[in-house]
DNA sequence: TTTTGAGTTAAACGTATGTTTCAAACAGTT
DNA sequence: AACTGTTTGAAACATACGTTTAACTCAAAA
């Protein structure tokens, strides 16, 4: 074995790479470079490009994935039928977020871009990837954030999820750019805790409007 | 001249296929083809792929722009010294979209599309376009939002400006996947001005949020 | 020691892309 | 009718891409 796997040295570059440059527009031969690797080692270890970007999402998702899930069960013992608010919903998947992305903050700007890109790629491999591996906790969400809000329709609930969601998605996705803005036009700098400090606010007040 | 201008032919072919598909993944072929035209008619009347892209946003942006300033105008001029309320502004901007869509509601999933681009693309010369071309627009209608939401510091008015943008971004780019989803889980079609319906409360209690 | 098999390497393959070329067709003007 | 500038057409060009191949490395198993 080298200094640092193959694999994931392929994925550490992907990411990076990805996250600067869009998928389309990054190369295998680039991403390779820069994990000082051989080309070939892409389509050795993971098969194809798509599989790479899969991969390199899955590396994410999977435990984000299970953060949500075991906080939320532990709360669950802890306080059994209590209904959370929006509020604490959102937190509590902020807080998976932060702890997945700790320690290197524009992999959750791979992460919501993928996200965007899974979305509005119709006949995508992205999406339906998503949608299996994804489903049983969209649907807990779902449900907890429909105990937080018995009020709505389901259809308008929907559609406000996913508001919440392209907020999020866009925002934390060109994060980078528009703290550059904001530097810029306002002399002032901003961590990413305090654009999601202003973020969860903006989304509760969302989806309880009216 | 022939039955339809040749430029014209080609920005509406690019059109639909940079919606359905993406920028990087339609080729000059796909689009030449689809439009009945030669190759080297792009390279040609734009000059470049980039070129044409551009052009595809300019159709949008040059009326729209048009469409905003001139009812910002004659409202002003109407009813001079009133504050608009958030739901005014986003209306005013809603019904500038729609009337420049008309006709042809997937034009604005690019558009949408475009504009996420545009800002996650770090170096991207959609940015660059975007910004110069828009700057006007952007200030005034950051002004008449800075009116209406008087309690907000500078700064937070920005991101939830952005937050809005994201919200519309997201959600409008990939209504035609969310529309499928909502008639798969719920049985139910909904319209395009349905879902903007749905999206401009959102949109005002977030920017109002606290 | 030999064998095995996973991992790496350099090179090549086939293809799809954006772009360019240059001759032909065309429309408008003199 | 002849000329002129613009637009089209078929073909080729150069390149960048994802992928495959086949030779090679080298540590662990037999």
């Amino acid at each position: 074995m080298a200094q640092v796997d193959t694999v994931t040295r392929i994925l550490d570059a992907a990411e990076e790479l990805f996250a600067e440059h869009g998928f389309a527009e990054t190369s295998l031969r680039t991403i390779t470079a820069r994990a000082d690797v051989n080309l070939a080692a892409v389509n050795y270890h993971f098969g194809s490009k798509k599989a790479l970007i899969q991969a390199v999402f899955a590396r994410f998702l999977t435990p984000f994935y299970k953060m949500v899930e075991t906080s939320l069960d532990v709360h669950e013992k802890n306080h059994p039928d209590t209904i959370l608010s929006i509020e604490d919903i959102l937190r509590f998947v902020a807080r998976a977020m932060a702890s997945v992305t700790e320690g290197d903050r524009s992999r959750l700007a791979i992460f919501m871009r993928l996200l965007g890109l899974a979305y509005n790629q119709g006949q995508g491999h992205l999406r339906k990837y998503l949608q299996t591996e994804y489903r049983s906790l969209f649907r807990r969400v779902m449900a907890l954030i429909a105990k937080a809000t018995p009020d709505l329709q389901p259809v308008e609930r929907f559609w406000r999820f996913h508001f919440m969601l392209g907020s999020a998605a866009f925002t934390l996705s060109s994060m980078e750019n528009l703290r550059a803005i904001v530097e810029h036009d306002f002399d002032t700098k901003c961590t990413e805790e305090e654009v999601v400090g202003y973020l969860l606010p903006f989304l509760a007040a969302g989806i309880r409007a009216k």
